[in-house]
DNA sequence: GTCTATAATTTGATAGAC
DNA sequence: GTCTATCAAATTATAGAC
């Protein structure tokens, strides 16, 4: 039996992990996102997510009353985990780096590791037929990654503010478009190329 | 009575001038890529887009056997038309004209007059969820786009191929992404200050 | 917190008449 | 080409028991 399914095996191995380390809530929302993220607001239902944390639609409901608060609360903390894995722009100068550099690792990282696009980038561009909540939270995703670059652009390059905004908002724009077309043509030499040309100018 | 609703009176009048223009099977195409163009490839059912243009479902399936193959004809005619609007780079320049400002030309008039996202770009960033067909057309896109593009500034700057190809990847990239974040923020000038940079460098 | 049961609606698709 | 009629499945959400 061991050797007749080994896929399943190990993947209810991962299963249980996961669950040992996460409440239910915070299980149902890494699967939303990774749902998400591949097929935009309207790819995952609460059945879906029931199933796959093993339990029923009706108790995804106890966690978020509507499927409207889970997607806020899912690009609520899809922001806070990306601002706070960025660090300080400050302190990456200070320690010798290029606090971009530190900026493209973060969306290389999610277009290799979890080979999916930006939540924020796709429901961004799905922004019209979204509940209120949720388009909130993705404006307050792209104004705080480009306060971020603005900060990192001023630190390192100028004293001109206007230029340190018009940088950050090419930074950001050529990555998310560079990730999603990668992702389109299945060539992630795209995303390289733009990253590269985001260093040498 | 013709005061009271006037609104519903132009609609209609819309409606039955565009209809006159149209074929039954143009309209549905016409009504889906506007949806999808706002949501996604999830934000349009057979039945809305009948009742749009007075019909049944039924017949929609007339037109197009399945969803996938209404996505596939949507993303294909999509991909011609705007490849068709760019005419020949080289004509550009012979006229005296940038082709890259007459490319930013053409994303710009998507951004403001439809008020909505590139139908290749929103469909790109959900690939990984899409009907082979309509994945295969999306692809066409972008390596179309990316061939005219390589063509332009092989044309104006320089004839190092491997420069121009970078260029091309640039400009595409920047512009899709500059559109997504420009409709997430609800914010023109994100998409302006980027295209502003595509002439400058 | 999780369950059963169920409501109300929407979805993609088909069969067959006109 | 368009219709009626219909299906099987999926969706968000709620009521109430445990």
């Amino acid at each position: 039996m061991f050797l007749v399914k080994p896929f399943l095996v190990i993947d209810n191995w991962l299963k249980q992990l996961r669950a040992s380390f996460m409440t239910k809530k915070q299980e149902l929302l890494q699967i939303a996102q990774n749902k998400v993220r591949e097929g935009g607001y309207n790819n995952f239902s609460f059945r879906e997510l029931a199933k796959d944390v093993g339990i029923k639609s009706a108790s995804v409901h106890y966690h978020f009353p509507t499927k409207a608060d889970l997607g806020a609360e899912l690009a609520k903390q899809y922001t806070d985990d990306f601002i706070s894995a960025l660090g300080e722009p400050n302190a990456h100068l200070a320690a010798g780096k290029n606090p971009v550099s530190i900026y493209i690792e973060q969306f290389r990282q999610a277009l290799y590791q979890d080979k999916k696009m930006c939540l924020c980038g796709l429901l961004g561009a799905e922004s019209d037929v979204l509940p209120e909540l949720v388009r909130a939270e993705i404006k307050r995703f792209f104004n705080k990654n480009l306060a971020w670059l603005e900060q990192a652009y001023l630190s390192i390059n100028t004293d001109d503010a206007l230029a340190a905004k018009q940088q950050a908002i090419k930074t950001i724009s050529l990555l998310e478009g560079a990730m999603m077309i990668s992702i389109a043509i299945e060539d992630n030499n795209v995303f390289e190329n733009a990253a590269e040309q985001l260093l040498v100018s």
